[in-house]
DNA sequence: ACCGTTCGTGGGAGCGTTTGCGCAGCTAGC
DNA sequence: GCTAGCTGCGCAAACGCTCCCACGAACGGT
């Protein structure tokens, strides 16, 4: 592939000072630089001092490698994310870099391709060959095929997938079916006799919880779920799902906001009012919401909250610990109706 | 803070398999395992596939640590984002992660905090801290302060940012100014007068660079631009923005897509028709914007072509030569104006 | 036959840190 | 006055790998 015979020459780029260094300029050994740098206890406060202001002179930095190839750990957690700027995984990421890096860690992505099945399962490839503490997989996708883990490294997921034991499922809670039924049933309770669904992908966990709640709010009623439509999140799929709803629809819940605007596109174009002819409800509760012509009525989600749980569980499980605490978890992630303009009863005919 | 003294019994478990371990298995020397590891030449077919099949056997991964410690590089590249979900910053961390670990390099993410004032500083400290080859910078907001960068390790911004030197800026090609200003002629040329603008923060430089060819559009017309409004992103400030435009203002040019569809609603709450009385252009072509129920003309990014134009740089920069080729350099991010429903020409009055 | 060069392999020295252990000096208890 | 414990500090051995060097075998050109 590229020629090895020649040694690249990358040059004079110096090497950084290391502990010996500072020790030299401070006067002391570098085993005590070493416990000053780690905030070790019995350094006397002067010999602290001197090694600091040796430290800061010279632009010292404690080299990471060598301290993960000591110590076993590596200080870095990998999150397996999808590669998609989708609001709730995009959220997820974000929130969870930032309860990461609070905590210490760093966070290395590897984004999975849209289309290729072994995706998840090259990313965790990917992340154990670069070192990680731990592994986050943030939407398992269910492609059906039992991932290969290492025993030693930790993993805990947004949603179940194969090959990950249950308790490492960070629970959504009550909340994400919960949620998905209090949608439905808030447009059952306006009145509608059905509640239609555009459902996301079924290998996506979030797509199946959020269906099942839907399905759950018709069952405690005794009402037949009508069947559902199967959108792979774009609003292009949400207009195409659209078109195939009957007349007799008049409620339509969304498994995320970007269907929702396309469904509420597809009835306009065919001439049915939203909120007047048919309601529709939406998920995730993406910015522009409540700025769309007709603001949607929507669930927030709590990504701050879900981020807190996985890191939570994953430290535990650094430490040795079992992932998830008792039922006496309160922490759980908390979303809820929002409900706007895009839902009303429905008209009377 | 922590109690030190007890040592935290962290467990049994094992030290994972070493280059030592795969070459007593192998009956070779531990120096034939690297060298098979690494693809070296000089092996023996035979030797070669003792190696890999007591690798495979005893599960061996090299140690990541190890080498970076005796290499000095590390394999990994930094990245300080926005820590929020918006589309562009979004997309853009999305197409970088994909472009870097296709280059064999993995991400360190380091999000910003939004209202911190120092916070690429203090991400890109702790970029520094984890142990990099090199820092990319996504969205740099300036803060007015001068950034402090270590000479060694290679940093290239998108956007330029006071104390990163203008070679390693990222140029977004002739293409984000001219494109604000083809998305202001467009609607010139449909017949409006003056073209209004709703800008983002203009700390952002991608705020700036779009009201900078908006700016140039009218300019090069011999046109007076009309003032322009600052929002930060949000469909919200969008909304707040657009209440003050004034009668006689029959075009908008906003920063951002979101932001647009705040404005939209605004223009629509004042009884305001788009595209009939007013028309509207957005920037970013998020997904819905297709699908809102006035089809928004917008532009359309190229986060994929930004993002292998920084990796480009940046590769170079770590191979010693300068960040960015010649003029001859067609590779240039291409983005464009996609009109749709959202623009007309204005109301004859 | 001799000397160079290419090939295949191994020995051994670090890389910069943590960890284990040792050693003084001091305080305190009996 | 001796032991015991705490404090403050340093030496030396790893950690798993890469890199420099050496060494023998095979091979060709003189």
């Amino acid at each position: 592939m590229n020629d090895p015979s020649p040694p690249t020459e990358a040059g004079s780029r110096r090497r950084p000072p290391g502990m010996t260094d500072v020790a030299r300029l401070a006067g002391v050994s570098q085993k005590t630089v070493s416990r000053v740098v780690n905030n070790e206890r019995y350094v006397s406060a002067e010999a602290r001092e001197k090694v600091l202001r040796a430290a800061r002179e010279l632009g010292f930095r404690p080299n990471t490698a060598a301290r993960a190839l000591i110590t076993g750990r590596f200080g870095r957690i990998g999150v397996v994310s999808l590669g998609t700027a989708l609001y709730g995984p995009a959220s997820l990421l974000v929130a969870f870099e930032r309860a990461t890096r609070a905590a210490g860690f760093s966070v290395i992505v590897a984004n999975t391709a849209a289309g290729e099945p072994d995706s998840i399962q090259s990313g965790i490839d990917w992340l154990l060959e670069q070192g990680v503490d731990g592994i986050v997989i943030s939407e398992p996708i269910d492609e059906g095929q039992r991932l290969r883990l290492d025993p030693a490294v930790p993993v805990i997921s947004f949603g179940s997938a194969l090959g990950v034991p249950p308790e490492r499922v960070v629970p959504s809670g009550a909340s994400a079916a919960a949620v998905g039924r209090a949608a439905t049933e808030h447009l059952l309770d306006l009145g509608h006799r059905r509640v239609w669904h555009i459902a996301g992908p079924q290998r996506w966990w979030a797509a199946r919880e959020r269906r099942e709640g839907w399905r759950e709010a018709h069952l405690d009623r005794d009402l037949e779920p009508p069947p559902h439509f199967e959108g792979d999140w774009s609003p292009a799929s949400g207009h195409k799902a659209a078109a195939l709803l009957p007349a007799e629809a008049t409620a339509v819940f969304c498994a995320n906001d970007d269907m929702a605007i396309g469904c509420i596109r597809a009835l306009a174009e065919a001439g049915r009012r939203v909120p007047g002819d048919v309601s529709v409800v939406g998920f995730d509760d993406i910015p522009v919401a409540a700025y769309l012509t007709v603001p949607l009525t929507t669930v927030r989600q709590d990504f701050e909250g879900s981020a807190a749980l996985a890191l939570d569980a994953l430290m535990r499980l650094l430490g040795g610990e079992a992932p998830l605490p008792g039922p006496e978890d309160d922490a759980e992630p908390r979303r809820r109706l929002v409900v706007r303009s895009s839902t009303a009863p429905p008209p009377t005919r």
